[in-house]
DNA sequence: ATGAAAGCGCTAACAG
DNA sequence: CTGTTAGCGCTTTCAT
């Protein structure tokens, strides 16, 4: 069934059907003649004929790492709602971290000419041979992501090093100095902040030991928890252990919570722990975590004002936002225990 | 750009660059222009004019509730990972549980072309008034939900009076009589459950008295922590507090058992506590939880199984698909305490 | 305001 | 195996 069918049964020409889909002028009495056989034949319109001629496809692609992991989720679930204004619609994409993944997505995504592209944390692999660069060329595309180097390409930047240094301004500001860093292997983002994390103590002539810096093999999914326990378990234990942890995310953050319970360790009169990304699991257990919040909702928004302002074609010159996180102190953090001093100089 | 730029570049016709691009035998002298001239003009078919000829878009369109939700969000993983083996992409649609909202985007999904649709717990409203049927007819579709009741359309559906009856063999099993129910206000799968479980008990001669019913405003958001702990905090206080509580989601159940530790109550001494949907909350604390595992895996999966069969066009008979969740036990539940006994009996 | 007709980019007969 | 041609369903001039 098409508008052929619909304009016989009107007695109208095609054109004025689709004048009539469209919302544009039409008699009165023809508007209401094909509005009627539109319904009596439970017409719906063909949109991919509409996107061929129109050459747009009323939908955007949304790139992300994983499915199963808050942050993004929050991020997409802000996007999601800010399309429906425009009629969009979404198609979401998770790479799994997978560069090869990642390409065939892109170009999937070009194929069915979508007319806008959100990436979040891209791969550098992809960034530096060129390939977001020759899509952001066929279509609007704006990347999310925390390296402050991308010039070249529309961008939502999360400035995780100001993040990260309002953590351990916090923490120093309590008092603390042996400061933990929890993370787990691999990721341009446990980057940031660990470079963050050991020069904000550099800069006040600490000089972080090895064992201050731990690192679990499965940072980013459910596993995260128990790996992020076990892990601190050994570190909490020791004689030499520190007075506060920072984790690069909220799962880890409650798998150091756990490993100090079960140590009998008082959070936060025996131990401080700050966790990032400010998830549900921030505020799901018995002591609430202070964490990073990365602003999701105003990240998508950010994003979304981005691709429509590329969609309708303001001046071509890419641009930045800059995402400002925010500390959301809670009852996971206080004043470094009175006898630390101590402790740092007995040993 | 376009096949006749490729034909023109490669020096053959429109056809045989289709037939390259569709892996049709082709005299390989001829592949060889033709892919070329594809990396030379860095061509990327239009799926848009495929689709209408071919009458398939090669996405699918999955309807869900929320996109903030663990639950929702592990099906649609599997889901996706699952359609990248035929190509398929995904067009994710959240409807917050908005008949209206699910309406526009079915239709939506409709006028795109879509190959299939996933809806995931839909409203009784809009299946009620037969708008999934009558879009069944149009293209695949396939519902998830918990209502045994609906035969007319594939269905995958999770027998969740079954987990639920799990739950109270095990909490009755540990001799537990006082058990409480903690919902959120509306919604099916809280009405099926809180049914489950007041039979389960009258089957045994056993009324809850209607302080053993706890309902809750907002059952399925962070905000349902906070709600559930503070609803609990009073519940647990009383002489007559229960010696369980079943809570409809992890989320609640976590409020709980932040209630119960701040009253100083033991998990499991004191008080047992279950879950349900087995997310990340469900092991992220100090104390895990036994839960309810609805197999989103093989839930998503299945439902994947069930499109295809639909897409591919077997029988057209509808089918359904019967999920049995699973009972975890974790370290949340153990014995009615010994004094319950008598605890019953003295007030 | 309306209709006829020319495509949008691609696939699939049909002949060769 | 290859090229020609007729659409797929829609929008959009261009006349009327």
């Amino acid at each position: 069934m098409n508008i052929n069918d619909i304009a016989r049964e009107a007695g109208v020409s095609i054109a004025t059907v689709s004048r009539v889909l469209n919302h544009l002028p039409v008699r009165e009495e023809n508007r209401l003649k094909v509005e009627a056989a539109v319904k009596r034949l439970d017409f719906v319109p063909n949109y991919l004929a509409r996107g061929l001629m129109n050459k747009q496809s009323l939908a955007i692609g949304v790139l992300i790492t994983s499915i199963s992991n808050d942050y993004y989720m929050e991020i997409t679930d802000a996007v999601e709602r800010r399309l429906r204004e425009r009629g969009l619609m979404l198609f979401l994409c998770s790479t799994d971290g997978e560069t090869e993944l990642e390409r065939r997505y892109l170009n999937d995504l070009v194929s069915r000419r979508v007319d806008g592209i959100i990436v979040l944390d891209s791969s550098d692999e992809n960034y530096a041979s060129g390939l977001f660069r020759g899509v952001a060329q066929r279509v609007p595309l704006i990347l999310v992501h925390s390296n402050p180097d991308i010039l070249d390409v529309d961008s939502v930047v999360i400035d995780q090093r100001l993040g990260m240094r309002r953590v351990m301004e916090h923490l120093y500001g309590l008092g603390h100095r042996e400061i933990a860093f929890l993370r787990g292997r691999a990721g341009v983002p446990y980057d940031i902040k660990e470079e963050a994390w050991r020069s904000f103590l550099s800069e006040r002539g600490i000089v972080p030991s090895p064992e201050r810096l731990v690192v679990i093999e499965q940072g980013n999914a459910s596993e995260a928890i128990g790996q992020a326990e076990e892990a601190m378990g050994e570190t909490l234990r020791s004689a030499s252990r520190p007075t506060a942890v920072f984790a690069c995310n909220d799962l880890m953050a409650r798998g150091v919570v756990n490993a100090a319970s079960r140590l009998g360790l008082r959070i936060p009169e025996d131990l401080s722990v700050v966790g990032h990304d400010d998830t549900v699991l921030a505020i799901s257990g018995r002591t609430q975590l202070t964490s990073v919040d990365l602003k999701m909702k105003s990240l998508g928004g950010a994003a979304v004002d981005l691709l429509y302002r590329a969609i309708d074609g303001g001046d071509p010159e890419p641009r930045r936002v800059f995402i400002v996180p925010e500390l959301v102190v809670r009852e996971s953090t206080g004043p470094v225990p009175a006898d630390s001093a101590f402790m740092e100089v007995s040993r």
